[in-house]
DNA sequence: TTGATGAGTCAGCAT
DNA sequence: ATGCTGACTCATCAA
């Protein structure tokens, strides 16, 4: 009964289980494809006048058919959630890069105001530290200003 | 010579395979962990007197042996690579997080600053605005200043 | 020869 | 029963 095989062998064997299975049957042949397809009802059409034997080995080529797209639908899940993974991780590495850009800018931005501001400041003091002896308030506006702190850019 | 076997009998008959080389040889029978971890040399050791078959079997489950190695290599690496892209994603999501707490406060900071710029200058320009007939600068500093822009917060 | 990896098979779990 | 996934085996490619 038992006939033991090199494990190199055991793939040929294997196609010659299913050569054999679909040759064996008075039934017509279902195809790998066609099998894996059908409903359940339809795979009991096509039981009908089998050998208990036969039943159980088609239904195990349907699992083991079956079994062969849930591996792929498995492997290609899994390339496509490191896929996304990757494209997430781009994503997150652009906003860093743009929110470090509006920093710096900022920064810069800041920066240059307080300069400004200090410098406006120290024109400020220089009025506060005179004591104003006479002031009288213009009757007209002059443009022509000598006041470096006059304009915001 | 053939004998057509079902599916699910074909891991039972590798085992028996295995099972078979132990017993079969008169040199003491190798462990699985020990042929995988021998040396080329050692294993040329192991093979003296052994049929041609013998030999080329050993080498073939050495090689089985070694592959199951490498295939659990390659998954742990599968999954480590998983591991470290999540690693990286949440890193990237912390660091926009701080880029992005950092950027509120600076836009806060400039726009209160430009506040104070604003109103700064504006008395800046009340000061431009009036005709000054005499001034004469205070021999010592006053403190106790009735200008609110003279302090920096 | 050694190592790595895609595909297929099976066991075992969950639904 | 169906679907999924870890482990194993094999074919195949690269080094």
């Amino acid at each position: 009964m038992w006939t033991f095989v090199k494990s190199s062998d055991l793939f040929f064997i294997h196609c010659s289980i299913l050569q054999v299975k679909k040759e064996g049957e008075n039934a017509p042949a279902v195809s790998d494809d066609e099998l894996v397809a059908m409903t359940v009802r339809e795979l009991n059409q096509h039981l009908r006048g089998l050998t208990k034997d036969d039943v159980a080995k088609l239904k195990q080529r349907r699992r083991t058919l079956k079994n062969r797209g849930y591996a792929a639908s498995c492997r290609i899940k899994r390339v496509s959630q490191k896929e996304q993974l990757e494209r997430q991780k781009i994503d997150l590495q652009h906003e860093v890069n743009k929110l470090a850009r509006e920093n710096t800018s900022m920064k810069l931005e800041l920066d240059s105001l307080r300069a400004k501001y200090e410098a406006l400041q120290c024109f400020a003091r220089s009025v506060q530290n005179t004591s104003v002896i006479t002031i009288i308030k213009s009757a007209h506006r002059n443009n022509s200003s000598p006041n470096p702190y006059s304009t915001v850019s």
